[in-house]
DNA sequence: AATGAATGAGCCTTCATTCAT
DNA sequence: CATGAATGAAGGCTCATTCAT
């Protein structure tokens, strides 16, 4: 039965994806107040049932978060093997920060984890750890505009900064009352980072 | 009546202010999972006596956010009354959104506030119409500067809308990882936002 | 200025009567669940106030419950002092129990009361005591109508039971949903007790 | 689906039934003081699993409420079945009434809850609605007795509410001090009913 | 005396987590 | 594996009681 086990891991992992899933869309939308059992629920499984694939809510929380810091990472890296300048680069990653992209919608439990003493502080430190990973990134990238001349001069890691943080709340503007974001919204977005020739 | 009236009523006022300010710190540090016995200890009062001044903690949110949207409304009005360009007004906007500017630690509550169901949908409604009233003024500035050439050119609502955010996410910029603002992002900040001549 | 003191007593007195009929009335009208504040409120005093009287809510309802066993005490020795036969007795005495009537709403309070821990064991021996009293005066009446010829035979025990049942609920049957007491059912009620000549 | 699903609701319905006793005992006893804790202790589960039951302790006593005014009703519909006399049939709802029956001893509860503000006035509505359909079956036994010549002349109505306020009352005759209701206190009650020949 | 600010015990209710089936 | 019954810790809120003014 060998097979069997290997099928067997594979199964769980499904599970797994599946109840994670779930967790980041009822996170998103719910904040921390988020229960086990609407996460369960979304999973289209009983909350018991979730204890056999995660040990807390917490650790939940931590694959969550943990998920979509390595999803904005392969974002981030696949924007650094577009074609074109560092401006299309920028371009295809804001695409992809938009709303109906759900990896973006993640950012904002991130950002309330941070606070509450919910997750531990070894925990947090990892999560900052690889925020600022992900910066990095993001700061070759600049470098890189600021070299091919799409991207003003001044301090890489402030621009870099900068832009994680516009980028990062495109898909949350509606929410704050303010229009959503578009390919328009976008644009500007491409121009204000740009130099003055 | 052996009580002096007039005095109870100013010290309830500044009680309510004491709560107030207590709660909106607390929210800003541990957002919605923010205990009642957190802000009754951070105003230096017992929990049962907070009742004697808001009915639920969900008035008391509600107070909070109110008053970090009238305080940013207040900042905004004053930024308008700046002496000299846009730039300069912007730039006075900004500074007031740093970190130490304790007025804008709320927008974080706020964001979260919007979600969850903590929040009765007429309530969410009122809040973002205040968002809407601020963005107003903003959106005001930005057509100044676009007038006196310190603006780029482009989608007012648009670009009012980048720069809310970008000013709005100053404080938490530290929080999530990056680098914390300083005068210098400020400048970049000031910088993106100009046209190219 | 013993003068003084006297007049202290007396208005120390009143007060106490003020409270008292105030927390009758609450209590008849809201039941055990009655608050401090209301009782106060009723009384057109400060609730902080009301421990200068009594120095427990208990003790009140221990007063309200006593002076309503005492005055019912006293309508029963009026009625025995009533000109006529047994039947006008009774009759004076169902006609007190109207709801009109204020003496008698305390009653379901004290039914309430026996229940509950909120009393000591001590005390509801007293006001069970004190029932007992009372009831002797009614087995008094009865007798004397079954001497007189205006009520039935049978144990006057259980007749007096029966009929300080019924003139003490004279008053709850609107609240029950039944039609209220009108003299029309205390003619009934007499009827009822009558003999078979 | 491994559970056997009409086995779990059969036992959740037992479930009901347990903390409805339990609960009505306990609000008999202790009236609307009563805990939830207290109910869930006399049903043997803990609080919290209450509340997988029902929603709300105002729930409970509402089901308390109308499982015992439909027992009455029932009690009632068994007493028009009943062969012989309709005083043979009151005999019958008498007997049903005493304290040994636990049918009866809700109706203090009742009582109690028509007070106060913890019912909703809607809810208080019903109540008195299902206390007058009760009463009319009390009725139709009354106009029978007095067709049958076992129930004296007068106003069915007011008999009615007389009548059914001494069964209703006679579970309650010890705790108030009375002597307890016994087949002796029956009979005298037949006899009051009935008429002069 | 008189007020109402202040406290904290206590109850209702929710929900993470465990566990029998 | 799956379910949901069951538990109990924890937090919101109320209110009796105390006390400074």
């Amino acid at each position: 039965m060998p097979r069997n086990l290997v099928r067997d891991q594979q199964l769980r992992e499904e599970r797994r994806k599946q109840i994670l899933d779930a967790a980041a869309h009822v996170f998103a939308t719910r904040g921390l107040l988020t229960k086990i059992s609407d996460i369960a629920a979304g999973a289209g499984l009983s909350h018991g049932h979730v204890y056999n694939y995660f040990k807390s809510k917490e650790e939940i929380l931590l694959a969550v978060i943990e998920r979509g810091q390595l999803r904005y990472g392969k974002i981030l890296r696949a924007a650094e093997e577009v074609e074109g300048n560092a401006a299309d680069k920028f371009r295809y990653l804001a695409r992809r920060s938009l709303p109906s992209a759900s990896s973006a919608d993640i950012y904002l439990v991130l950002l309330q984890a941070l606070f509450t003493d919910l997750l531990e502080e070894e925990d947090k430190r990892v999560i900052r750890g690889r925020a600022k990973a992900n910066l990095g990134i993001l700061l070759a990238l600049i470098e890189e505009g600021q070299q091919d001349g799409t991207v003003m001069q001044g301090n890489p890691i402030q621009l870099a900064t900068l832009f994680g943080t516009l980028i990062q709340n495109l898909m949350l503007m509606e929410m704050r009352g303010y229009a959503p974001a578009t390919e328009e919204t976008i644009e500007l977005l491409i121009r204000m980072l740009g130099p003055c020739p």
